[in-house]
DNA sequence: TCAAATATATGATTTTAGTCAGCTTTCCAA
DNA sequence: TTGGAAAGCTGACTAAAATCATATATTTGA
């Protein structure tokens, strides 16, 4: 009988935080919790979801496939991100796919209990909501990014937006690590062209890298270059 | 003592038709309606909004302003919809701009009687959180197009978009006219490469224009052209 | 009504990013 | 441990779109 939400450290920072005791208690009762390996899926595009996820432990990529095959990256949802809410609420189907970037330990909710919750206590919803408010705010931004800037101002900022919402390690490495086809997916480019401006950022001294591994080095030389001097 | 939001057609397009009538005479009591000349700003980007607004009437842009000085239009806002919700809810200033493309008719409604209804009916409550699940999904579409498709594709798309959610005009041209620039700005594009597509679609018998005005004339021929045929 | 301002249009050129090809390094499972 | 697959890297080339320049049409306000 551990493992209890009551006592999860990560509903502080979603909206489960809203729940009264007995709401808790049930979605506790009612919960699985999920070991996710590395590049495994936790749901799929067009998928019906009965619940929604709640991040435990590791990183997970939210992504759309497109007509040309590729994958855009429209997240990332770390420790304490409930995935999956939007298509519970909508009553649609998910129009993302979720799959681990990091080994993870997420817990599934069936929907009963978010629905029931929904539909009674106001200030659960209202949290929801808040959190959602935020959601389409971000995603708002990511649209102008896209629009309006350079691929290499688009990795630029990946990077600095990496460092700040997840962090770093004691080396000044970025804690999430991702493939320079995943950061290629993140930016919406090829590729070739974001190994290219790694390359580049690295030799002018803006990164550095051990392996997989990327660290910001110069932060307002990536900061200026994002802002357009 | 006409105009009451009672008996306004327009909200049943929105959440407000949740609203028990108690709470709708409240807000009917305190909303004001305006009018809005084409061209004319409601709100500002990085304005606090003391309350939301409901279009009544004609079409408005919510745009944001990129660091290059270009706007991006984010959405277009017609008949029924609500805006500057996300930010009454978020209680932060708004991340967009709303100005008027057509000439409008607003209500705006002071966010006291929309926050109140928040916390005590979760029925409302549960179908703002509905309508901004809808919007946000709708966000994630066009991350996706924005970084997958090309601007001709964009573009192309654009009309379809606009012929489905503003309908056309008897002749068959889109309800909405937009100038060149806002298109491009839709698309996210420059002005220039936006009217070398119209005049390539033009020539290619795709579309058809009559001064500002124009209509899809070959859907099929827009459609494969988005689905990358 | 007419001149100035604004919007639309098109050509020429440059820049940016995508594609294709080949090569090296790293990872992982038999 | 080692051989094959996947990931990372680089160069050459092509395609797409932005920018710059200029011309024409349309709107608008005095």
């Amino acid at each position: 009988m551990k493992n209890r939400c009551e006592n999860c450290i990560v509903r502080q920072f979603n909206a489960l935080r809203a729940m009264s005791k007995e709401e808790l208690k049930r979605v506790s009762d009612s919960k699985i919790t999920k070991s996710i390996k590395k590049g495994q899926a936790i749901f799929e595009e067009g998928e019906k979801l009965n619940g929604v996820f709640c991040v435990r432990e590791g990183v997970s990529k939210l992504s759309k496939l497109s007509a040309n095959g590729k994958d855009q990256i429209v997240k990332l949802a770390s420790k304490g991100e409930v995935m999956g809410q939007r298509s519970v609420i909508a009553e649609e189907t998910s129009n993302l796919s979720a799959v681990a970037v990091s080994d993870m330990e997420v817990c599934f909710i069936p929907k009963e209990g978010i629905v029931d919750t929904l539909h009674n206590n106001p200030n659960f919803t209202v949290e929801v909501l808040r959190h959602m408010a935020h959601d389409l705010r971000e995603a708002d931004d990511v649209i102008v990014n896209m629009s309006q800037k350079s691929v290499k101002q688009r990795v630029a900022e990946a990077f600095l937006y990496l460092g700040e919402n997840f962090g770093e390690d004691s080396e000044g490495f970025l804690s999430v690590t991702l493939s320079r086809e995943d950061i290629a997916n993140v930016v919406g480019t090829a590729t070739e062209s974001c190994i290219r401006i790694i390359s580049e950022f690295k030799k002018k001294g803006y990164i550095k890298t051990s392996g997989k591994k990327i660290g910001v080095a110069n932060e307002k030389k990536l900061r200026d270059l994002v802002e357009g001097f």
